[in-house]
DNA sequence: GGCCCGGCATGACATCCGTCATGGGCCCGT
DNA sequence: ACGGGCCCATGACGGATGTCATGCCGGGCC
């Protein structure tokens, strides 16, 4: 019997989907989190085999929270599940001990065998996004960069970004530009959109 | 027995809801597709009572796919069942015939309950978004401030945004400055989010 | 020790952007 | 018929933005 523990911030989503994981009668979902710093102490209380984290929740990322696993519950694995297969997910997930990456599109049947899987010691990759990865390579960001256009995300002005970051205006637009030309694009949106969609936030 | 049909493109959550739902006796899902396209035909053939719709689709969001249904198939009542919880939504669905409008946050024992109650005539509306959609109220944008707003969300320049559009620079300039007036922000990026979070996109 | 890269900053410049005034055409309600 | 709102456009102005050159500091790496 191996045990699961769901963690997606969307209460349904998590409650259909141990309806689904139910139907096996190998598999036994024996807790659920919506916060990603509720893991570990859930995963501890009810031993937990696997844990099925999705990547966008409140408190602490998926891909943070399997570092965390990884560091404080070894004995655990960890299955990434995510609705946007983004590059620079995929290969943070990696890097932070997960042992699957599946995005939410894969139809259902799949979910339980690259579970068990994964609770078997292998690797699952969604092929797709790891020739995608590859493609993309790593962000050429620096954390600087990335760090400045996070801010500009949601639309700021530079004097705000400038506030908010305790630099002077010059090292932001510095920044920006400097983004603006590895990701290249035209503008200071565009490159937080093409930033976003490989996952270089 | 309700016949249902799930329209997500989602294909792990479809099934997952999917089997969500056959755990109740009385609830049967008879069709599930990945595209707001697709809705009409397939609740025609299934015979449909009650068709789940999440919001962001291909082909045809929920919302447009809602209205066709009150449109060609009144016999098959519309629940909108999205990730985002966002008062232009709501509004948007309600004035389209939806007969339900579901957040994913929502526990998953509600789900069949909210169900129940749509085939049987009922409206079932989130309690915390309708006083949201009240507080916000409508879109102040007009048509045009909105398409233009909505071509500028990837970043684009001025003089890009004129040439999709067929109009003019200054023209394309005045829309943006009358987004940001009525939206509170103070950048057309800011604009952008703000109409999105709102749902006036 | 030299070299490169990243972090941080200043200054200057061309361009783009946001704002405002103004005008014309269209449709709708009264 | 008049007013008002939306659509489209032009022109001008100030400020914000993107780019570039340049400089200083510190930490790896050969």
């Amino acid at each position: 019997m191996i045990r699961l523990l769901l963690a997606d911030d969307q209460a349904l989503v998590r409650g259909a989907v141990a309806a689904l994981l139910d139907l096996e009668p190998d598999l036994e979902v024996v807790a659920q989190v919506g916060r990603g710093d509720e893991v570990v102490d859930a995963v501890r209380e009810h031993a937990v085999d696997v844990a099925l984290l999705d990547v966008e929740m409140p408190g602490l990322d998926g891909v943070a929270a399997a570092a965390a696993l990884r560091d404080r519950v070894p004995s655990c694995r960890s299955l990434i599940v995510t609705t946007f297969g983004r590059p620079g997910y995929l290969r943070r997930a990696l890097d932070a001990g997960a042992s699957g990456f599946v995005v939410k599109d894969t139809p259902a049947e799949l979910l339980a065998d690259a579970v068990r899987r994964v609770h078997s010691g292998l690797r699952v990759v969604d092929p797709d996004l790891a020739v995608a990865s590859l493609t993309v390579g790593a962000s050429p960001l620096t954390d600087r960069e990335a760090h400045v256009l996070a801010l500009a995300a949601d639309g700021g002005t530079v004097a705000g970004i400038a506030g908010e970051a305790y630099l002077s205006e010059g090292t932001v637009r510095n920044y920006l530009s400097s983004a603006i030309g590895k990701t290249g694009a035209r503008t200071r949106a565009e490159a937080v959109r093409i930033a976003r969609d490989n996952g270089w936030l």
